[in-house]
DNA sequence: CACTGGAAAATGCCGC
DNA sequence: GCGGCATTTTCCAGTG
């Protein structure tokens, strides 16, 4: 019947997306216990944060140089 | 030497921090993934959002009523 | 002169929320006042603090409830 | 009977605090319609929370300073 | 004075 | 593409 099969495929995604959250969870939960170790070991969590934010950056900016390089590149017949 | 030994440990928590926030982007790509391929399917993904997240509050509710009846059997020394 | 109307406009935002923040903070010191009159006529603040949280959340389902079977009733064309 | 007495001063309490509760939050609506109202006419409120911040910093500090000079006086025997 | 919980800010997402 | 909204993260006060 159709309508069951619809609910089935709902029922479906929504228990896929479900499953993901708890994942999703389940890693947040783990960055937090590596600042509580960190933070055990002397470690400043607020600096920590902002240290990898910027790491962040910095390797989006590279990846942006890149990005860049390889357009001039094709602009200019090099690749 | 002591200031080689705190960079590596620091080095390696950030790392893990890292490690981890990649996971969890990649699990968020995963969840946007079936919500798209729901929303190919004709489901309505806002009324999904708001399915999943009723689901989820109820399944809390149920977990926090048991703590509040120890909180007050605790309160009134049945505990 | 428009600098000094901007000035005065401005003033006027900020003294207004330092007054709104004052009329917030005093009714922040009535609420630890019952607090501490309940206390003293024996009543434990945790429980009553738990307590009202759990009523507050209850008017909140209530108020979503209806939300909820719109956005439904929206999702198939019942509206 | 006692337990209904102590149930009615138990409701009085809470209901007092819920009635202050909603005081509070009517009070910090208004506080973000002020916001509201400002970014209306250009200022930018994160700029605005800063230098409210400022200003309570400063009448603190004041406060303080003349807490000080009374003690230094009542010292002296000035008072 | 450290820590949890709640408010505020920042970020990212969605619809138009 | 942008503005509004929702989620996430950050910050701070209150508590023990």
């Amino acid at each position: 019947m159709t309508t069951s099969i619809a609910a089935d495929q709902l029922r479906s995604f929504v228990e896929r997306v479900e499953r993901l959250n708890e994942e999703k969870k389940s890693i947040s939960d783990d960055i937090k216990d590596v600042y509580t170790e960190a933070k055990g070991n002397g470690y400043d969590s607020k600096v920590m944060k902002t240290l990898i934010k910027e790491r962040a950056k910095d390797r989006e900016a590279r990846q942006e140089e890149r990005a860049i390089l390889e357009l001039y590149e094709t602009a200019l017949g090099m690749s």
